[in-house]
DNA sequence: CCCCTGTGCCTGTAATTCAGACACAGGGGG
DNA sequence: CCCCCTGTGTCTGAATTACAGGCACAGGGG
């Protein structure tokens, strides 16, 4: 069972959302654009809110079931962007709206994964203290989110990415740095 | 109701037509291509032929609705040409495959419609006996298939439809002179 | 205040999709 | 030659999904 009547709901939502902001557009307006019942909509989900947050939600998950493996800092970046950059208009919509908070949850979930897949990647056979562990992913979850979010307020300006990918890239060293003051101080 | 399980059938039957010969897919790819139950397909589809047929059928009615009116020689060929032209490789696996007789039908259908709407528009206020009338419109429909089964002959050269275009093009002088001709008869 | 649009929900019905079977055809490989 | 395997076309009955048409209600202009 593919459902493809729940991706039609969809995609007219994201289209939609691409022509104007969220707060413009109606169960009606979806359901209308992609000639489903009204109640078909309510059917799979109960409001609008809902949708979006689905709609995150499962972006989220696809894109951690398709990213398994974290090998690069390129990787990492990507990953975390790929909604963002597939939904430009969309996304800024979403930003600049009221439910610009469900946004962050859902980029929140993907930085977190990518920081941890990362830094597990980057330490290898070493090991860290659980305390140890969460500081260092938490502070990678944080530049990653940070860089992401102030790439968004540019109005995702392709100069900016690329400012923002080579911050990212910098912190790299910073992250076997971080490391290595972990393990001397412990030992 | 939109249909969107059908449309998903057709679709993946596209694709892998882009990909392998007609008689290289089965129903089984086609379903476990969409994600479909088997019986799904015959509940809409007799069989695979069937399912041809049904494209190019739609896709024929389709165009003609899209085109109201032909106003142009270039909008006669573009309305004649487009299934071909969004559908390359796998017009070109129709063509070469046993089913060819299928593809010209629908072509042949397209043909006759956009001939007509466009010595109609030729004409203007001018009239002919409906004798004329078809025997011109007969003339063009024989042209542009002409034209687009070439075309497809020298397996959809780019630069062998710009020739082919230009002797369409060419042909609208002869309608001009035939319709002066059929007038002077006449009278 | 009324009208209008959109919401969220309900009921019942119709349409669609499904799982799981069946006999049959064709085509290699042992 | 016979077995095995894949794919076909069909059927049944059940489950799911999509629909039409209704409801009360909220909010916002005119």
């Amino acid at each position: 069972m593919a459902n493809f009547t729940k991706k039609a709901i969809r995609d007219s939502f994201v289209k939609l959302l691409n022509e104007k902001p969220i707060s413009q557009i109606t169960v009606k307006d979806i359901v209308e654009d992609c000639g489903v019942n009204r109640n078909t909509f309510y059917y799979y989900y109960q409001d609008l809110p809902q949708l979006m947050e689905n709609i995150v939600n499962e972006d989220a998950e696809r894109i951690i079931r398709e990213h398994p493996t974290i090998d690069s800092l390129d990787d990492c970046l990507n990953a975390a962007l790929e909604f963002a950059l597939s939904n430009r208009k969309a996304v800024l919509h979403i930003y600049h709206s009221v439910n610009r908070d469900i946004y962050e949850q859902y980029q929140w979930r993907v930085c977190t994964y990518v920081a941890t897949a990362y830094v597990d990647g980057v330490l290898g056979d070493r090991k860290l203290t659980a305390e140890d562990h969460t500081t260092i992913v938490d502070y990678l979850k944080c530049v990653s989110f940070g860089v992401i979010m102030g790439w968004l307020e540019t109005g995702m300006n392709p100069a900016a990415l690329d400012r923002f990918r080579r911050i990212f890239e910098l912190k790299h060293g910073d992250l076997e740095h971080l490391i290595d003051r972990c393990e001397k101080m412990r030992s």
